[in-house]
RNA sequence: GGCGAGGUAGCUCAGCUGGUUAGAGCGCAUGAUUCAUAAUCAUGAGGUCGGCGGUUCAACCCCGCCUCUCGCUACCA
């Protein structure tokens, strides 16, 4: 299946613009994308970046509802300070474009409207709730009412937070509309579907047997789409913000973000460059999709559906998708700031993109979710970007200097040594294109390196500053070779690290970076004059390191105190809190419901009776810490099924904003079957 | 529960379609060295390749079962 590719469309994942870029963005997308792309521009390829914020969909208008601002105001806000972030860290976008252009209305709208005349779309038309006075359709979570379930007056459309069960808006008892307090109507709307199971067959064979190369967290992810079934997909909703469904009939409704979002990369380009067509719809062009894990199924499902069916586009040739990047153990969180921010690490460490790049390139997630670590990012610094690449590159000029004034020496009788070494450097180079060719970062990341631990061994072999003494001529071939080492890395490294090579090829009064040029002995001239070295790079002292690490714990800590308390339940009367029989009681026996995640099964005895009730708190409390312990019942909610299991009643238990759950554990001289009032 | 991806040296990870003594970097120990931001170079110690069973002349790599982590999903809460 190897197709003659001419050209290159690269597209990175559209950033949500509703926070700024972190680490894990970076190591998982943009890091390298940006590698990949500048490779194939040192290759003297022609090629594209795409890039861009995507800035539709509800959660923008939550925050904007919360905020008080328009979401036009939200997405201005967070398209300049990510655009910002990236073009400061050196991510080489040809564009960075967004969806709330005039131009991606327009070519969004065009690509729904080609899909709508031939008749692609499936129309459905259901009843909605539908709020007068705001004159909207009501999302699930702006809807409250009573659970039909446990009686829980405050439950929201999708699911009761009380009793668990997972409900839809027609369900609640008394439907009340979180907007405007009003009962909402049930209004019938209709939308566009993508029949996604019309492209099965398709889709099978495009993937399963075309595209075996694909990495196999890709292949797999998707293998299991497929089997599972794919079912039509709504393309449009009621909704003010976003791409108007361009169909007469159609107001209030837009594009559904995620049909809107990957045409970003369409409407970007059309912005970039009129000859536009010729990346999306010349067959030698090669589209590759650089994406996190969580986008996998809308760029290897969805989006080459939407261009199979429009008909005129080229489809992706790869999409080699990356896993997650945890931060200290943890799981990144936006919501519980458990993250590195882009925009500060460029404030906390002023010229120091290339030691992220570095440190996010050597551990990026490219096979399974990694670990990002204060600990590992001073390591890398100082043990392989200081010790290894920017010692060599000083020893190499300082001793050029020392011994022939910053003049390049020329070659005299190569030895074996020497031949090797430049052989070496030949054979990382080729390497090193296999491994960028395949989308293996973190493995020509490493074989770069490996090219100034050559020369430092090189160096210690030869120990030119011994024969200084007695033998200058072999110390000139010695050094002209060192030279054309460095000259090799600042070509060899320069997808990686862009900031520093281009100071390296300062210090040599070097300013060529082709990719042909690799492996060449040559690069420096005899005769030509290098300047003097600054350091490429300096260590990262314990100190800063800590103060990272201390400012995770303390903006997590604040980030819990500052975490907004829910707000109060609607007033009820003395009635309804006295139908509630809560006692005390003591669990007298615990175990794990097998197969399940969080269930423990558990008897209480609650003074009346000794019961079974099941609770989901088995991420939290080991069963056998359980046995013995006091806590609160509500015993006479009606019982409930769980997991084949009769539970007949329910342990109070509070919730931290962080989802923890903790026991109201009642004073020690509580009985059994004690009232609660 | 179903599906997918992982579980390889103290740590972070490589190991292509099964084939002789399982690799790298860091860390650790010992030695060499001083041109260099006390950086470098060499040598060494460390693994029953998550567990059990099977296929095979031969398995880290194939098959089955079990177990743990992550993700998606489900009549999970």
């Amino acid at each position: 299946m190897k197709k003659n590719f001419t050209r290159y469309l690269i597209t990175s994942a559209l950033p949500y613009a509703n926070g700024p870029i972190h680490i894990g963005h970076l190591a998982g997308v943009y890091v390298p994308s940006d590698i990949y792309v500048r490779y194939l521009r040192q290759r003297g390829k022609e090629v594209i970046s795409i890039c861009g914020s995507d800035e539709h969909g509800v959660p923008i208008t939550l925050k904007a509802r919360q905020e008080g601002v328009t979401p036009q105001n939200i997405v201005d806000r967070y398209h300049e300070v990510n655009k910002k972030a990236f073009q400061e860290f050196g991510i080489t976008f040809d564009i960075y474009s967004r969806t709330s252009n005039k131009i991606h209305y327009e070519t969004a709208s065009e690509f729904f409207k080609i899909l709508y005349e031939k008749g692609i779309f499936i129309e459905k038309t259901t009843r909605q709730y539908f709020d007068e006075e705001a004159n909207a359709f009501l999302a699930d979570r702006y809807i409250t009412g009573t659970c039909p379930h446990c009686g829980n007056g405050n439950a929201y459309g999708d699911q009761c937070e009380q009793c668990g069960s997972s409900l839809s808006p027609q369900e609640l008892i008394d439907p009340v509309s979180t907007i405007s307090g009003n009962k909402p109507v049930l209004k019938e709307t209709t939308h566009w579907y993508l029949p996604l199971d019309r492209y099965e067959k398709w889709l099978r064979k495009w993937i399963l047997e075309d595209h075996k190369e694909w990495k196999p967290n890709v292949f797999g992810q998707c293998k299991s789409w497929l089997d599972q079934g794919l079912q039509p997909r709504a393309v449009s909703r009621d909704l003010d913000w976003g791409v108007p469904v361009p169909v007469e009939g159609a107001e209030g409704k837009v594009l559904y973000v995620w049909f809107d979002a990957p045409i970003g990369y369409i409407s970007a380009t059309k912005e970039l460059t009129g000859k536009w067509e010729k990346y999306w719809k010349d067959e030698s062009t090669r589209m590759i999709h650089f994406i996190g894990k969580d986008n996998i199924v809308f760029h290897c499902i969805i989006f080459p559906c939407m261009l199979k069916a429009e008909g005129s586009y080229i489809l992706p040739d790869n999409i080699p998708a990356n896993e997650f990047l945890n931060l200290e153990n943890e799981k990144i969180s936006t919501s519980r700031n458990w993250a590195v921010w882009l925009h500060e690490y460029l404030e906390d460490f002023p010229g120091k993109q290339d030691v992220l790049r570095y440190v996010l390139c050597a551990n990026a997630p490219e096979s399974k979710d990694n670990d990002f670590t204060w600990n590992d990012f001073q390591n890398r610094n100082n043990n392989e970007l200081v010790a290894i690449l920017g010692n060599f590159v000083n020893r190499t000029i300082v001793l050029t200097h020392n011994y022939f004034k910053g003049c390049v020496p020329e070659i005299s009788d190569l030895l074996k040594t020497d031949s090797e070494v430049l052989d070496e450097i030949r054979n990382i180079a080729s390497r090193v294109t296999d491994s960028l060719e395949n989308f293996r970062f973190r493995e020509a990341v490493k074989l770069t390196m490996d090219l100034a631990r050559l020369g430092n061994k090189y160096l210690a072999d030869t120990e030119p500053w011994k024969l200084i003494k007695t033998d200058e001529a072999r110390v000139k071939t010695i050094l002209n070779i060192s030279l054309q080492i460095t000259a090799n890395l600042s070509i060899l490294m320069d997808p990686f690290l862009p900031f520093s090579m281009e100071k390296l090829r300062n210090f040599i009064s070097f300013n060529e970076i082709s990719w042909d040029l690799l492996g060449s002995h040559e690069l420096l001239k005899a005769g030509h004059q290098i300047h003097n070295a600054g350091l490429l790079f300096e260590k990262i002292e314990d100190e800063q390191i800590r103060a990272q690490k201390d400012k995770l714990l303390i903006t997590r800590k604040n980030h819990l105190k500052e975490e907004p308390v829910k707000e109060q339940k609607p007033e009820i009367s003395f009635e309804d809190f006295s139908k509630m029989d809560m006692r005390t009681a003591t669990i007298i026996h615990a175990e794990k419901v097998p197969k399940t995640k969080k269930l423990i099964k558990m008897q209480v005895d609650t003074g009346m009776d000794k019961r079974t009730i099941v609770s989901g708190i088995a991420e939290y409390y080991d069963p056998a810490s359980l046995i013995g312990r006091k806590v609160c019942v509500l015993t006479n909610l009606a019982a409930r099924k769980i997991k084949g299991i009769e539970s007949q009643g329910m342990i109070l238990l509070s919730e931290n904003p962080d989802g923890t759950l903790h026991f109201v554990t009642p004073a020690d001289e509580a009985v059994n079957g004690a009232e609660i009032n």
